[in-house]
DNA sequence: AGAATATATCTCAGTACTTAGATAATTGTA
DNA sequence: TACAATTATCTAAGTACTGAGATATATTCT
């Protein structure tokens, strides 16, 4: 956000009947339109009640983000982590010195390459993801109980294509 | 996002069996999870790629919001505009401000509610996003085509659905 | 009408990043 | 082996916002 986004701003629109003059092409393109946006919207409201949620604890979604993946993967490379929750090169070194301020994770070199570091959580940092995680589980499933399993089933291998193509077309990010 | 976001940070898991300890609520959870996961990377590659089409004109992603919603929609107030693109108020007037200085948008008064203003286009903003729009529409369709045509009319109505659901619990945004 | 409350925008300080480029270590190549 | 190219992290400056509170106007309630 997010890096920020061209977040499409109009209201959830409802479907407009095909009109006369449209060609295929354009048809196409206004499907996507709508999916893009309904995409987006969805996106943004989950994502700000999550947000709301872990800023309890006093993190930010990205620190969280960190932590959680520490704690399902283990100790990780910082460009590894960065990978992972895409933030740039600068915002990885940032986002860890600060989750290194609050006393929740720490860095160790890496013994076969002595340019990285991993990132591993220390206790008091194992404590409060294990103490938050399962509330923030319960949350997602509450944010996105507007389907139902058997919808959501539907939908998420849809969406895991959908994102696998868009990524494949991100330039493999540099900085 | 971006408001910043509390984004899955795995990469894009497979599906795991189900295994004889999980209780039928933990299953769901994990459904739960496994959608949002794949909902946030979609939204964040293609918010990625359109990010990078949008600089291009040196906007940033909410700046081309803006000149979109008015561009569709007409002249709205900037409270209208702040619900539509999800800014707090602070930042659509910082927002507006920045288009006013780039001579892409102006205030004007509103009759009924002199609290209020009005953002309209100017006619170099209307040029422009007149200009840029419809390459933006068709990277949108690239971005979106993992999936074919069927497929997105499959899952835009449940995302719609998903997305309204999940609006409904974000509490009323006061700043 | 007058007071209390709500609403629309603005101000300003603070924050969470991004970007560009620096440094150090590793890998590939002649 | 030495040189070049790549990779991993860090640094420093800049940007796009957010959040809390201020101001002006509008609405509601007595």
């Amino acid at each position: 956000m997010n890096r920020r986004v061209a977040t499409p701003k109009a209201a959830l629109p409802r479907k407009k009947p095909v009109e006369a003059g449209d060609s295929p092409a354009n048809v196409a393109q206004s499907d996507s339109l709508m999916l893009w946006i309904v995409l987006a919207r969805s996106f943004n409201a989950v994502s700000k009640l999550l947000e709301r949620d872990v800023a309890k604890s006093g993190l930010t979604g990205m620190e969280f983000g960190i932590l959680e993946v520490l704690y399902h993967k283990g100790p990780l490379l910082l460009g590894e982590i960065q990978r992972k929750v895409l933030v740039t090169s600068g915002g990885i070194t940032y986002l860890v010195d600060r989750l290194v301020e609050k006393g929740l994770v720490k860095r160790e070199e890496c013994e076969n390459d002595r340019r990285a570091r991993y990132a591993v959580l220390t206790p008091s940092g194992t404590a409060l993801i294990k103490r938050i995680f399962p509330a923030h589980a319960k949350l997602i499933e509450q944010a996105l109980a507007g389907l139902n399993i058997s919808e959501q089933r539907q939908i998420t291998p849809l969406l895991r294509q959908l994102g696998l193509a868009a990524e494949a077309l991100v330039p493999t990010s540099k900085s």
